[in-house]
RNA sequence: GGAGAGAUACCCAAGCAGGUUGAAGGGGACGGUUUGCUAAACCGUUAGUAGGAGAAAUCCUAGCGAGGGUUCGAAUCCCUCUCUCUCCGCCA
């Protein structure tokens, strides 16, 4: 949620960055409400005030046996008067709130404007893409090939977008999840979480995925549950609602889950292989800091995540996200893209950002920068570290050999116990 | 799922037959006195927060788990919900 002070105090800074990524701030609709709000806020207040004084003075008067009918009647109507305004200013109230939280975080600086992903900005590449004398094939050919994925068994039990792992894919899968905290929290300085993968309605909306993008996800029923779409969601709701100490800070936590997405309106794209699935492995790394620290720790945070590709040999790249290809809660967005042979190009496997305070202010999460001193929101940060089913696709495309077995990466031998699957 | 108990400020806890109680008391923390230093003792301070008015000093409003209701007036009465604890049942 944007600062609705900001809003009010700088209103041509509102709405031209929010112009940078194609959002149009209804700022007509705001003041209206805005001013609607305060007037009526100024009159209900005045009145309570009358109220309670006078409600005093019954009391007083009561209590010395004196007779307080008459003010009482004067008050009740002053009681209705209240009560009919209470309600108005909620309604204003609940109105400029559902407006607010559909408003999209205004980019950083730093980001280049732009439509769409053909914007992005290349920031750097890392490794060669490997020269295959032979035709290099996709990761479900290998995966089907080697018995270790079953789309069809998956669409049985499940559906579409379903895969089950088997034998070396499963435990390569569990293999890359171990490896990847290991990594984050013995040598990047993560505390490992292990959260609920489902969670309520106010951390969905915390994190800013909620109201928007209720049709991207699962609801659970009895109860009012969702599946969690990434670890971002109840690992960033951790400190929801607390003040933090500044010593604390930074705060970096890394949490696999499990990760389920509806992908509504992504029909016919990435139907084949594990690219894109309903439910996915993740390993994600969520901080929390100081504002005035953010930038340095997003930075810190995109090499956390490209660090395990340089561990796994795998090539990649990184993209800073344009203006318009930049999500919802985000002010600056770093892709990192893996090589994907059969695709003949790179794919998202993280995404890290910098929300800034932004969803601290949804989740209200905040920090007293000196003890004593008036608290402030922290600025949130995550990524993926990474995506693990998008690479197990890399390991076995990249790992390829003519005869169909995948060579395991050095990094991983210890954790899968063999040098080649076959 | 059944039966019961509870949620009050940093922590513990009183108040709950409605009215100078936005909150007794204790602990803690902070400041001070005493002291060679520490401890002890004694004295003092201690809602934080959110919203609003104002140039400011400052003032007002909300707030006793959350949300409604009754009333001139609610921590106290009524309704709904959430969470915690105890016992029973069930279960990995």
């Amino acid at each position: 949620m944007l600062d609705i002070k900001l809003v009010r105090t700088q209103p041509e800074q509102v709405v031209a960055g929010l112009a940078k990524r194609g959002f149009q701030f209804p700022m007509e609709t705001f003041s209206k409400l805005d001013e609607e709000r305060r007037r009526k806020l100024v009159e209900v207040e005045q009145l309570k005030n009358k109220r309670n004084t006078v409600s005093k003075e019954v009391g007083r008067i009561k209590a010395a046996g004196g007779d307080a009918s008459a003010i009482i009647q004067e008050m009740q109507q002053v009681g209705e008067a209240i009560q009919q305004l209470d309600n108005e200013i909620r309604q204003v109230e609940d109105e400029l709130n559902r407006l607010m939280m559909e408003i999209p975080n205004i980019p950083h600086e730093s980001v280049p404007v732009g439509e769409d992903e053909s914007e992005n900005k290349l920031i750097r590449s890392w490794g060669e893409p490997r020269c295959f004398d032979f035709e290099p094939k996709s990761h479900d050919e290998i995966g089907i090939g080697l018995g270790i994925m079953d789309f069809e068994r998956a669409a049985k039990i499940s559906g579409a977008r379903f895969v089950v792992m088997k034998h070396w894919g499963a435990k390569l899968e569990r293999a890359l999840v171990n490896f990847m905290l290991d990594v984050h929290t013995g040598e990047n300085g993560y505390t490992e979480v292990f959260p609920p993968f489902l969670v309520n309605r106010a951390s969905m909306t915390g994190t800013g995925q909620l109201p928007k993008f209720e049709e991207d996800m699962f609801k659970v029923t009895p109860g009012d549950y969702y599946m969690v779409p990434t670890a971002e969601v109840p690992v960033t709701n951790l400190h929801r609602d607390e003040i933090l100490s500044a010593e604390q800070l930074p705060i970096y936590y890394a949490a696999y889950t499990a990760c389920f997405r509806a992908e509504a309106g992504s029909a016919g794209r990435d139907t084949k292989g594990i690219i894109r699935q309903h439910q996915f492995n993740k390993v994600e790394l969520v901080k929390f800091c100081k504002p005035e620290e953010s930038y340095a720790e997003h930075e810190r945070l995109v090499t956390d995540a490209c660090k395990i590709l340089e561990k796994l040999q795998l090539p990649y790249r990184v993209m800073l996200l344009c203006t318009g290809d930049q999500g919802f809660s985000a002010a600056k967005c770093y892709d990192v893209e893996v090589w994907l042979p059969s695709f003949n190009t790179y794919r998202e496997i993280s995404s890290c950002s910098n929300f800034e305070d932004f969803q601290a202010r949804r989740a209200n999460i905040r920090y007293r920068p000196a003890p004593g001193a008036k608290p402030e929101f922290v600025h949130t940060l995550n990524g993926s570290g990474l995506a693990v089913g998008r690479t197990v696709a890399a390991i076995l495309e990249n790992y390829q050999n003519e005869d169909g077995s995948v060579t395991v990466p050095d990094a991983l031998r210890k954790y899968l116990g063999v040098d080649v699957i076959r």
